[in-house]
DNA sequence: ATAGTAAACGCAACTTTGTTGCAATACCAC
DNA sequence: GTGGTATTGCAACAAAGTTGCGTTTACTAT
């Protein structure tokens, strides 16, 4: 188990063959250190003590991760995007829960998100996306 | 069967009691017409002939047409809402399709959209958003 | 270790989607 | 028709994300 993000990432990206650089390095830790879903701007917090991170760079670097399948989005009705890594048990389909007062978004791992029900003729399903929306422990 | 939206339109909102003013007519009779899960934009465009009407008050109609429930919106991955109307054989908790080529969305009315998996402790679920994402019959 | 080079980055400006405050207008009741 | 108030239109703002371009940085070859 790696106890060091920081050293993780650094060799997650490294296995790809792309460049290491600080900026990716240290998103990637950012999101691994994560249990759960974050937005773009509370990637932004977690980076401030370092050195300065420009927004565009972060975007372009999420947006890298997710190409990579590092990470993945999550959608939501505010309109945020959120990024979670992709463990290796961490399969792409599955659930995600958002409550609907503190705003969190964690992955429901258990569930992979199935929809067996009819398309119409002709439609080909591809992926699926299932929010659950409510309450969290702490909100309830 | 109300051959004219317009009508149909104008009657669903005086039973509310508030002002039947030509944009929230002109507004529904659009969605009425409508197959299917409209952006903003689109109503924008097939609003176009007759008196200008400002964004904003498009924005303003479609929340009040959504406190009203002659509407629901349907969230997606590109950060746009789309809106579609409730016609009384159209529960509310359904699932959507939208093609990720056209990106039309339209609602799966057959599938009540359901989810019986585990929580983690302490949550409650209040609702559920489930996309199904991939090719209609025009782009596959 | 050093230099060359392409890939990333930072900055500034822009776009899209949606919101807010306020004065002007248009519904509806009378 | 007249008047009061719910809506509208305008202008300005805000948040999230994108694009173009010159500068810096990380890797490669020496």
């Amino acid at each position: 188990m790696f106890i060091d993000f920081q050293e993780q990432a650094e060799e997650m990206i490294r296995r790809t063959g792309d460049r290491a650089t600080s900026g990716r390095v240290r998103i990637l830790a950012v999101l691994l250190a994560e249990q759960r879903a974050v937005t773009h701007h509370e990637i932004e917090e977690r980076l401030s003590g370092g050195r300065r991170l420009d927004r565009v760079t972060l975007y372009r670097v999420l947006e890298w991760l997710n190409e990579k399948c590092f990470v993945h989005r999550v959608v939501s009705d505010d309109r945020v995007w959120r990024f979670r890594v992709n463990l290796d048990s961490h399969p792409h389909q599955h659930a995600h829960f958002k409550c609907t007062r503190c705003t969190t978004v964690i992955c429901l791992d258990d569930l992979k998100a199935r929809y067996d029900g009819p398309l119409p003729a002709g439609y080909r399903s591809q992926e699926i996306e299932l929010t659950v929306k409510g309450l969290c422990a702490e909100c309830l």
